[in-house]
DNA sequence: TTGTACGCGTTATCAG
DNA sequence: CTGATAACGCGTACAA
């Protein structure tokens, strides 16, 4: 049957023959230890199928073998995808994963992330965006000395410290791919231009588009709100001029499909009088009609990375964290919502 | 400047005048305090902004003030909400959330589980559907004496450990809803009917359709995946079929939407010359195109529910968390995408 | 290479 | 009502 009955180092030991010192030298991979005695403790350890308790591994060590992931995320999918990245990673190393849901706008943000931190004494936090850009924050964990990592879209710290989707590119693919289909008359909805992300974003269509001899008219770039209303309105308003454009590119998934929504009402048919894309391929992209082109993140790999870091930067330091890889590429996603100019 | 350095109940001791088994007491609200050295006692707590170490508590106390929350969540658009709605509760009663993403079909899936309770020293668990209704995995809890609660749409435990959302009923709302719209030819596009609450579902549906004299015809109820993809193809059949339902109810949002892809797909209008409803109210329904008709549980409120039970089961007992509301009746909402048989 | 003894911050036992 | 003091399970100087 399976129990919830742990033994202790002490089992270990007793059964051994050997001082616990010496089995807490095998679990924390100490060279100085025998080579047939640290075989006799592994089996013994595998025998009793002993794990460490981590509150007292904590309590002796100041650690808690717990990592916290900070976000305000409203897209579930994407946290799924998050949580899982970092837990293939950080479980098979002993730790854990303690979410923290928090609320961006909030005044008393940093200091409820500390009390987060200190309470479970946190070993290392991931922060994803929009949070991830906030710099108070990130500058008082720094000041405490606190391992964090953020995933962001830009590079706003050290490597060691970002996982960051060149969202730059990616929107500069997207304007070469509107480009190659013909399109000409190109608006760009986009997020509140607080989030760096929505800068990002911008500023690559834009120079994508350059490439090409292509401007973005001025009152053709719309800043909303990152919601599907927001989104639906903006795109009314846009469309409904006597001129209009042929191809929109939305912030995210939600925004394009509010667009969808708003070219039905007016009666325009996407694709054929009008090219679509979102970004995030969120589980929304490819359910909606017609599914949208769109860019898709490494979410998964993203996670994974960030885990990566943050243990690299808790066990050993910030300067083998910088080695591992700090920037992934999103691709594009080509799907039902955009078609050749004609 | 905000810090992350924490003072101990002997700073608190020290400098309120009393042993540390007095702070103790106070700190765990025994009677046994006087008025006078409890408040002298809170003053000082309050003042070096003191919060008692989970790990040494744990260790002395043998509880770990972490509750885990295993799922497997192929449709993940509510793990937010539930993660907020437990956090609502359990974080004001000092305990953390730790995650733990899991593969519903897999052989180790009770082992990993238990590693995962195991390592951490969990003080209770919440499952989720579909997890939940896994059988070997609540008995095996339940021998093991770790407390847990489980969500479902079927009461399969005792209600202390249950919350579960009256599915029948709500499906039952459904079939009620579309006789009074006039439709006499209906198809339910099921779920895999492993799951209980796919079972619910038809049931309830079944029933309703029943009191006004409908009868649900036998190939007319089609047992899916519970993916977009399955269900399109499962819809295409149905739909290319020479007489065609008016109405088709699917076992959530996701099949709803495939249901309106193949519709698309075939020509046929929605809501015009079909209703379609769905089940779930998650991101998708209101952002696809007509918007669903579908039924909203209420996911913040059962995780509060389940975070509120499981702390009454560690801290009091089974009988203390039996006293909470053990069902929620989720609600009917209606959108765009269902209309008068004419 | 291995072992002894102590400390980490709490709770709990048992006297006073 | 209050206070020494012993656990809790593990890491780690310091010895051997």
């Amino acid at each position: 049957m399976i129990t919830l009955k742990t033994s202790t180092i002490n089992d270990v030991a007793r059964i051994a023959g050997v001082s616990k010192r010496t089995v807490s030298r095998v679990l924390n991979g100490s060279v100085s230890v025998g080579e047939a005695t640290r075989v006799r403790v592994e089996k013994v350890i595998a025998e009793l199928n002993y794990t460490p308790s981590p509150q007292a591994r904590g309590l002796a060590s100041s650690r808690s073998f717990l990592l916290g992931l900070i976000y305000d995320n409203p897209d579930a999918l994407y946290l799924d995808d998050v949580q899982r990245g970092v837990l293939e990673i950080c479980s098979q190393r002993g730790y854990e994963l303690v979410v923290h849901p928090c609320r961006y706008r909030s005044e008393t943000l940093v200091q409820d992330c500390f009390t987060f931190i200190n309470r479970s004494k946190l070993d290392g936090v991931i922060i994803l965006p929009p949070v991830s850009e906030l710099e108070h924050l990130a500058h008082a964990l720094d000041q405490a000395g606190q391992p964090y990592v953020r995933l962001t879209s830009v590079m706003l710290d050290e490597p060691s410290r970002s996982v960051v989707s060149d969202d730059r590119a990616a929107a500069a693919e997207m304007a070469r791919y509107f480009a190659q289909l013909g399109h000409q008359h190109i608006a760009y909805i986009s997020g509140p231009l607080r989030y760096k992300s929505s800068v990002e974003r911008l500023n690559g269509f834009e120079l994508g588009l350059s490439a090409y001899g292509i401007k973005l008219k001025a009152d053709w770039v719309l800043e909303s709100d990152s919601s599907y209303d927001a989104a639906t309105q903006c795109a009314m308003q846009l469309l409904s001029q006597q001129e209009r454009p042929t191809a929109v590119f939305a912030y995210n998934d939600q925004m394009a499909a509010g667009v969808l929504k708003a070219a039905h009402a007016l009666g325009i048919k996407v694709p054929e009088e009008l090219s679509v894309a979102g970004f995030d391929d969120n589980l929304l992209a490819s359910r909606v009609i017609p599914a949208l082109t769109t860019i898709r993140r490494p979410v998964r790999q993203m996670a994974q990375l960030a885990a990566t870091k943050i243990i690299m930067s808790i066990e050993d330091n910030d300067s083998a964290a910088r080695h591992v890889a700090a920037k992934v590429a999103p691709t594009l996603v080509v799907r039902d919502s955009t078609l050749k100019y004609s």
